[in-house]
DNA sequence: TAGATTGTTAATCGATTAACAATC
DNA sequence: TAGATTGTTAATCGATTAACAATC
């Protein structure tokens, strides 16, 4: 397992590219398949054999030459690696309709992330849970985020009130923010690693793909 | 403007950031600012000058020297370039709450969409409206496709049905698929366009961002 | 005009691919 | 053992950055 000082050389490519992994040795895991190579790996991923060597090698070797990879072992390793088996808490801030899509639709506890409550402003869904995860009143975050440890949250709440509730998730402990409010936030504290989920951004994405073509 | 075979040069990293450039102009240009150089474009966007007129220089020379770029235009051509003046039109398959999420928050037409219908196996939604959008029945979705024109299908259907859907709505002549059902879509079909929208990819690589700093 | 800033060509950097000795 | 396949080093490719003549 790399230290602090080898993750900071792991390139972003790579860094997105581990997801994938995961998800890919997942499904072969379920499917039946207990060893791979990096060749048929890669094939299957549309990658490159060396790619996938590659990428690996920066966390350890964890194939066999002449076997290939043990599919599940990998798949823990892999786990591992992105930090699914650290115990992260996340809260959701902002119940609207994303906020709730992502309480009764995401499985978080699939991606060893445990989601620990939920936050309103509106006084009506304060006290009653969404998907089992009880709703709390906003003006608790900062003491909940303090006392329980959270180290995410999942920001859905109206762009207004983006960058206050960001700054106050930060100031509260958290390590991530996982942003879906299509706002850039400027957030420039060390340690804090914002993870943008930009709507618009893919939706333009696939509308220049489609122009003229 | 480039032809298609201009656009087939145009890296991928190019367009994952023409978004961005939309965006940030757009906020200048709410913002009153009427000119502004690539220098200042860049510290603004954590980019390089360079980068910038590199990047637009694909799609045409839109500054002036000594001048820098008149926000609003630049602005306007990089919407063109996106795609966002084609009057392109969306049909949201599956009206669970990420769909419905999608119906009453997203802004289509403000990216140059149009949202045309949403479709549901349920009943008691078909006929209803969500967000002024109508909720017509699944088994009208192939013919509504063909005669309406719709050219990007967003998929909200739960994972099981998500691979036959998106083959109903290829055949019936959508240019493209914007994908939130978190699979990968086996989708081989030439010019046709599958953009996912992943949010367990970006929930891990957060996980990773965060975990042993 | 002089200063500023573009668009583009050349240089650099980093990521991907290829090659291969090591070895299961 | 012979064949397969790894992990790693070297070569290649592509993207980013730097430099600068053109010119507003």
């Amino acid at each position: 397992m790399p230290t602090k000082r080898d993750r900071d050389k792991v390139s972003n490519a790579v860094i997105r590219r581990l997801p994938r992994y995961y998800r890919r040795l997942d499904e072969l895991h379920r499917g039946g398949v207990e060893r791979i190579s990096s060749n048929a790996l890669a094939k299957s991923m549309n990658l490159t054999a060396s790619q996938i060597r590659q990428d690996l090698s920066y966390f350890g070797g964890f194939g066999q030459q002449g076997y290939g990879y043990h599919v599940e072992t990998l798949r823990d390793k892999v786990a591992e690696i992105l930090g699914m088996t650290s115990g992260h808490k996340a809260v959701v801030l902002g119940c609207g309709n994303l906020g709730r899509a992502l309480l009764l639709n995401f499985h978080f506890a699939q991606y060893g992330v445990q989601l620990a409550a939920a936050f309103d402003t509106n006084p009506e869904l304060v006290g009653t849970s969404i998907g089992a995860v009880p709703v709390l009143d906003v003006a608790m975050t900062e003491e909940y985020i303090r006392e329980n440890g959270i180290d995410i949250a999942v920001l859905t709440v109206p762009q207004q009130a983006a960058e206050a509730v960001a700054r106050m998730v930060i100031g509260a402990g958290v390590k991530g923010i996982w942003n879906f409010t299509n706002m850039e936030l400027n957030i420039q504290t060390p340690g804090i690693t914002v993870e943008d989920v930009h709507f618009a951004d893919s939706l333009l994405a696939l509308s220049y793909l489609i122009s003229d073509q």
